[in-house]
DNA sequence: TACGATAGAGTCGTGATACGATATACGTGT
DNA sequence: ACACGTATATCGTATCACGACTCTATCGTA
């Protein structure tokens, strides 16, 4: 049950360095996850608000409030879709596309850091024995 | 970059299922990281309102009352140090103990299936470099 | 075409909670 | 005893997600 603890605790310390990372930049860190949904969403996956509600674990409304801060702060624009009038589809703003370029790059050399123990506290939890994962050059069997 | 947010959604997901098995337990998420974080705590270091909320990634104030509504919540005690009686040792309840003991069970077992996925999202972040967009075989549809 | 049913998006009031600023109690060195 | 730092507590404020509700567009069927 340490482990767990131990985890969790890795967890906030990544989460925590994101939110700082994301308000550093000068927004909350959820329009920055929704920057990230919106950008990075699966292909085949078109951006309105219900898919990024969902990608985002969040209510629809939740998802339109935190859309509403975000196109206030100029982050991203919403485009009627021409096909389904009901529909809103989301686009990245300029702005927002440097703010995650930006911030995709903090988070990548932060995730270098402390990535791996991230990974060893989760291997921890499970057992510490395979993680059912091609690891194709590190095979250290080290703890 | 969508492997950042790929990794970023199985992350929420984790954080959003620990969240639903607390409050199905009748605690708010924290509350269940709070005790875990005291229950938890590495050998060597005391359960105090300061060394929690420096685990906890919060202001001391916060934590104060984080641990005042664990302890109307009957999961937590405050003991006062009998050496330095400005420090405040927490301990957990016996209730507290049938919550995190049950709710460690339901995180072992969710962690035991979406774990590797995120092992693997993270591996996607770390060796990603544009290059080798292939295999989209990764089924995250689970619904 | 008309029309009810459903889906997607938006609005409003409420509750939870983290924070800054500030206060109180205790301990340590002189 | 005094001054100063440390540990914990209190209070007002702001943010944000949610439930309940509304509004509009689309779909299915007659």
């Amino acid at each position: 049950m340490r482990r767990l603890a131990e985890f969790r605790y890795q967890l906030r310390r990544f989460l925590h360095f994101s939110q700082a990372a994301a308000e550093e930049a000068g927004i909350p860190h959820q329009q920055y996850q929704l920057l990230q949904c919106v950008r990075g969403i699966p292909p085949g996956v078109e951006p309105t608000i219900a898919n990024v509600a969902a990608r985002m674990f969040l209510r629809h409304n939740s998802a339109v409030e935190l859309v509403d801060r975000a196109i206030r702060q100029n982050l991203l624009l919403r485009e009627h879709d021409a096909a389904d009038h009901r529909r809103i589809l989301l686009r990245v703003t300029p702005r927002g596309e440097r703010l995650i370029a930006s911030l995709a790059g903090h988070h990548m050399s932060e995730l270098r850091q402390s990535g791996p123990q991230l990974v060893r506290a989760l291997r921890h939890v499970l057992g510490s024995n395979r993680a059912a994962l091609s690891s194709p050059s590190t095979r250290q069997t080290r703890t």
